[in-house]
This record gives C-alpha cells, sequence and structure tokens, in this order.
DNA sequence: AATTGTGAACCTCTTCACAGCT
DNA sequence: AGCTGTGAAGAGGTTCACAATT
C-alpha cells in the first residue's frame, strides 16, 4: 500500500518488526564503527540477526535509499540515518516506576544513554528506596511525579511495577505529561491512543520453550 | 494450512503468537479461579488482552473445542486443557546464567514457580556473587554448570550475561544438555536447531517508543 | 562481479461472517 | 438470544526475481 503524505513524500505501512528490526541494525552498525568498518552490506547484517538480505533491503527501503548498488552500505551515513529514523538525533528523557531489581537492571544498561535516551529518575512508594541515588538516577517518593516530571522534561515512561497498580500508574504517568509508556508489568494497560504504548512481557516468553519442548518430547513437530 | 500427523490427529500450522496470547489466557484463567468464577467467554478474555473475541475463539480452536455453544468456557477445564497445552502439567528446572539485577528479577517473580518452572540454580564467575542464595536460587559458579545442570536436572536456560560471553555460554549451556534457552542479552545466538531458543530484545522496545513519539511530534502518522 | 532497490508472488496471521448448538 | 467454532476473505509481512548500478 502506497500514499502521499501532506508534505507530498511518498509513504508506506511500515511492518511493526521493521522498526525492532532497524533497531538491531543500529547497533551493529555502532559496533563496526568502533571497528573502522566503513562499508557493509545487507548480506553482513543480515547474517548478524540470523534474516536472509532481502529482508534487510526491504526494511531500509520504507525509509529511503542509503546504498550503492555493487559496493554496499556506508556504515557512518547509515548509521546516521537510521539514528534519525529512530528519533535518536535528541536526547529522551525517561523515568522508571517501581525500583526494583528490573528497574535497576534497567537503569544500569550503558546501550541507551549511548543513544540518547537518559534514564533521569526512578519513584518508588517504599521509604527505603526513596531519596536515594542509584547509579546515576534519584529515585523518589512517587507523589513528587508531577513536579519532577515536569522540571526533568520527562516524556517516557517505563514501569515495572507489580500489576495491581501497573494501570493506576499508567493513568497517573499520562497525567504528567509522559508521551510514550514502556509496560513490563504483565497487564496489558488501557491508555488514551494518543498514547504510544508497548507492553513487555517476560514471563510468557519462558511459556513459549516449555510449548515447543514439550512437542519435541511427545515427537511432534 | 491443514495436515495428518502420524498419529492420524489433524494438525496446523500454529501461529506464534499464539502461544504467547495462550500464556496470556492462562493468567486471566487463574485469575477467575481465584475470585471463585466458572463460566467466562471469548468476549470477556478478549477485554483483558485489548483483542478481538475472534482472535481468542481462533487461538483455541487450533487445539481443540472446549467451549459449549451459547454458554462460553468452562474456567476450571480451559484453565487445565491450557496448562497441558503449554506444558504445564509437571515441571520444569532453569537455572539462569549472569547473576546480574536482570537475573535478581526474575528470579524473584512468582508467576513461574505457581506454573510448574522452578528456577533451581544461577551462575556467575564474579567470586563475591557465588556460593550464595539468593531467595531460593543458590548462585554457583560457572565452572559447576556441567556437574549442576546434571544433578539438578536442569532443561531450561536463561541468559542475562553480557553480550560479548553470552554465545559462548549458549553453547556450554548446550553442551550440559540443557533443551530451551531464552536469550536476554542483545546478540543473536546461533545453536543446533534442536534446541529451542527465544531471543528477547529489551533495549529495541525503547526505540519502538522514539521512533513512534518522533513521527508524532512532526504530525505524520 | 557484486550489490542494491523494489514490484510481485508467496506465506502467515487476523478479522469476518455465519452455521450450529444450548 | 447468546455464544462457540471455523472456512473464507482480508490484511500484513517476508521472500523472490531481476533490473539497475558501480
Amino acid at each position: 500500500m502506497v500514499g502521499e503524505s501532506s508534505s507530498g513524500m511518498k509513504y508506506r505501512k511500515i511492518p511493526q518488526e521493521t522498526i525492532i528490526r532497524l533497531a538491531y541494525y543500529l547497533r551493529a552498525l555502532n559496533f563496526f564503527h568502533q571497528e573502522g568498518i566503513k562499508i557493509t552490506s545487507s548480506r553482513r547484517l543480515a547474517e548478524i540477526l540470523r534474516i536472509n538480505p532481502h529482508q534487510v533491503r526491504k526494511d531500509l527501503s520504507f525509509f529511503g535509499q542509503f546504498g550503492k548498488k555493487g559496493v554496499g552500505y556506508n556504515v557512518d551515513t547509515l548509521r546516521d540515518s537510521l539514528r534519525e529514523i529512530l528519533g535518536l538525533k535528541h536526547r529522551w528523557y525517561a523515568c522508571i516506576v517501581g525500583f526494583g531489581n528490573l528497574a535497576k537492571a534497567i537503569s544500569l544498561y550503558r546501550g541507551f544513554y549511548e543513544q540518547g535516551i537518559i534514564i533521569k529518575v526512578g519513584f518508588d512508594i517504599v521509604k527505603r528506596k526513596v531519596n536515594k541515588k542509584y547509579g546515576n538516577v534519584y529515585v523518589y517518593h512517587i507523589d513528587e511525579m508531577p513536579r519532577v516530571v515536569k522540571r526533568e522534561k520527562i516524556s517516557l515512561g517505563i514501569i515495572t511495577t507489580p500489576q495491581n497498580v501497573a494501570q493506576e500508574i499508567g493513568e497517573k504517568l499520562v497525567k504528567c505529561g509522559v508521551l510514550g509508556i514502556l509496560n513490563f508489568s504483565p497487564i496489558r494497560l488501557k491508555l488514551p491512543p494518543d498514547i504510544v504504548l508497548k507492553d513487555v512481557e517476560l514471563a510468557a516468553q519462558l511459556f513459549y520453550l516449555t510449548y515447543h519442548l514439550k512437542r519435541k518430547r511427545k515427537g511432534g513437530k
């Protein structure tokens, strides 16, 4: 399906998975850049993701023509283009609500900072956890959310609370002006449609394994 | 596509996402069970997952006929069937390699234990972390993996190491006899095809948010 | 010779429509 | 009247084939 946007540029419907793969391509390109590799190809990127090269070219073709036929892709310019496409050319400020082990793991992950996603603050209700700095993340009491989110110009929220409060926290984040939410609690949130929301279910992934293993045992395919 | 398996039972190709949704349905049914609710419907399950009821019925229809027309589904029997389908009727023993914050978060999650996935042990190389018990998980030095995995009858491995050692650890787990691997490191593993493998990329999910938010700002859809 | 970019074919998954049962 | 189960239609996503370029 091809259409015409108001700016006159042609656009297509972009598969969700394409966006996720772009993030993988970017990671690979960052690595190539570090290693001093100047040129790469769809074949090479495909190997890293264990997909086929057509997929790589198709994904990129949704956004433009980045390669040279017969040659490949310039690592630095493609890297730059992907950062632009993924909205990583300027900084994003994020907060994490529910400051347990998962929150700690996420806030210590360097890949976000390097790409311009700065996890600035955390929120919790447990006294023992609040008013402390964890790595670069200062943890506030949840009642301070409206004030802190505004002051720190936070536009992304990450929910790592228990499920029974996740919906409430989601609504609170929206009220505070957050635009996008990544939800690690195992319930699916109901939020206004203009909020960009992504649910990530860790537990269901393990059940995916047991499903397939059980079938292997029984000799099914 | 419909075919005929060796046992004569008809089978179909099951969408990957169907399996993940079954895990969600099961969670909802567990909740209904706790609440004493006896009967439910595709409409109700669909509401919880924010999908459409046809999807629920289609997903279930891959595995049999569990409902009564005009009535709905019996909570307890459907719950039991899903546990059977997902291979949760007997216990699975799992280990986690790389015992950082993410590993702690996963090993403290009660949803696994309740469904029969027992995270028994962890492995690490850092002296400070090994030979300690964390919750119900005893952490061993990684050199003990062959011995411990065999002794504890572990068939699932969860990788939460840094990416530079993830491939090596994957191979080690396979050598120790593990059958399924859940990989949280941001590289895609290359392992024998008979190993059930699932990569879960936490970082890419955040970039999914920035991609969409950037487009909103620009006024695109 | 090697590699990109892309319409078309193909495959997979979701949604629809409705027959059939309670 | 209300709800399931499912073939068929529709939408979405991947793979193919090959023209175009260096």
